[in-house]
DNA sequence: TCTGGGGTCCTAGGACCC
DNA sequence: TCTGGGGTCCTAGGACCC
């Protein structure tokens, strides 16, 4: 049976919900009609274009550039700090509103969504629930969509990333040809910047010559990657809508530090209060992890990584840390820079209540566990950044947790 | 000049076993 | 001196997304 699939996107997201929030605290001016970005903190070396106005794209300012560039680009441009707590509120905004349409409803980021409307329409059709969703959004929420009508999730997609702001379009299969096959091949879908310039040494240059390309030989080439890029092309895309609640594959968390470090006590420390962060994430998804990973950034920017699995799937803040220190002093070479740090666990599993017989049970470990609860607790009173265990932390004032 | 942080998925190569 | 092949598991790194 043909599907009914829309996308919804929220548009420049970051940056209009912080105008609309500006605005009901009280500014008289609204960010979105001025050159305005949201950015990162230069000073923490994290300054990186997050979300720009349609004023600031004028410019030629890009999403993920520095903000150096688009000072370059624009001096006057107006910077504004992210929040993502006031992101998470509007996200959530809009799935309730999302909700009343269908609880078939994928949260692909905080301001994407798929929707499932096969077995919901009756009468209607699918492109009148999508002007009425991005009209309804517009006036009850503040800030505009675009929607995406489709019958598979990569064309409703491909769809709402059309022109921009505040539009609905359709990409039914019969319009392939004349809508998406005359786009450039960066437009499509998990076609990156590596990929783009390999197809264009191979004469592929628009989607439709991707299209009509050799599947073998995209094979042959690219892989797995090879087969789905060809797929993506030709409107090909049959995974369904992900509505049910999925438990997260890994867990993780990295820093980059306000100054590059070359101490190995130091990067231990920082070591420590991330695996205390990811302990605590995991023990909240009430999950367990088998595999811990430490990643380092060195000031040149290159990437290392190492990775060791755990005796025994554990949630312990004690375990993780001991073997993420482990990792980092296997990889650390003496006397380099390092930019950042990170700590993530991965081949995660479902933590069962398991019934250790009184025989069996581990008195250091029962300790652990409940040390560990304890401080999850006081961190969901008072606040993440309140409590720690390594109290002599000075760099706990440097590395702020959301 | 300066280059985030959170994820998912894939691949190449090495170790090891029969 | 010449030296299999198939399978599994693990790790490091990379590509891509928002």
């Amino acid at each position: 049976m043909e599907r009914q699939i829309l996308h919804v996107d929220v548009n420049n997201a970051f940056l209009s919900w912080t105008a609309i929030e500006m605005i009901k605290n009280g500014s008289k001016i609204d960010i979105r009609e001025i050159p305005a970005i949201i950015g990162g903190d230069e000073t923490k070396r994290s300054g990186i274009v997050l979300a720009k106005s349609m004023k600031a794209k004028e410019f030629g300012i890009k999403t993920a550039e520095t903000i150096y560039q688009a000072r370059m680009k624009c001096p006057n441009i107006q910077i504004f700090a992210s929040d993502y707590k006031t992101y998470k509120k509007y996200s959530n905004q809009l799935y309730q509103l999302l909700l009343e349409y269908t609880d078939k409803i994928e949260r692909f980021s905080i301001d994407e969504c798929f929707l499932d409307m096969t077995n919901y329409l009756m009468k209607d059709t699918l492109l009148n629930k999508g002007r009425e969703i991005n009209k309804r959004v517009k006036e009850e929420l503040g800030f505009t969509v675009n929607v995406g009508v489709a019958h598979n999730k990569l064309l409703a997609k491909m769809a709402s990333d059309f022109t921009k702001p505040d539009k609905v379009h359709t990409l039914f299969e019969e319009e392939i040809p004349k809508k998406m096959w005359p786009l450039p091949i960066s437009e499509l879908f998990m076609l990156g910047k590596k990929t783009v310039p390999k197809l264009y040494n191979m004469q592929i240059k628009t989607i439709g010559d991707l299209a009509k390309a050799d599947k073998k030989i995209l094979e042959k080439k690219f892989g797995k990657h090879g087969m789905q890029m060809w797929e993506y092309a030709n409107g090909i895309d049959k995974t369904e809508v992900k509505y049910l609640p999925e438990k997260p594959k890994c867990i993780g968390n990295s820093v980059t530090l306000p100054e590059n470090i070359s101490s190995v006590e130091q990067l231990e420390e920082i070591v420590l209060a991330i695996s205390e962060q990811v302990a605590y994430r995991l023990r909240k998804e009430e999950l367990l992890a088998n595999t811990v990973n430490v990643q380092l950034r060195t000031k040149d920017f290159i990437d290392t990584s190492h990775q060791g699995k755990m005796r025994e799937a554990t949630n312990s803040t004690k375990e993780i840390y001991s073997k993420a220190k482990e990792l980092l002093n296997e990889m650390y070479r003496k006397g380099q820079a390092i930019r950042l740090v990170g700590v993530r666990v991965d081949n995660l599993v479902e933590k069962e209540e398991k019934q250790i017989s009184l025989f069996e049970k581990d008195i250091n470990n029962e300790k652990q566990e409940k040390l560990d609860r304890v401080i999850d607790e006081l961190k969901d009173k008072y606040g993440y950044n309140k409590i720690t265990r390594a109290g002599k932390l000075e760099l706990n004032d440097k590395i702020k947790f959301k």
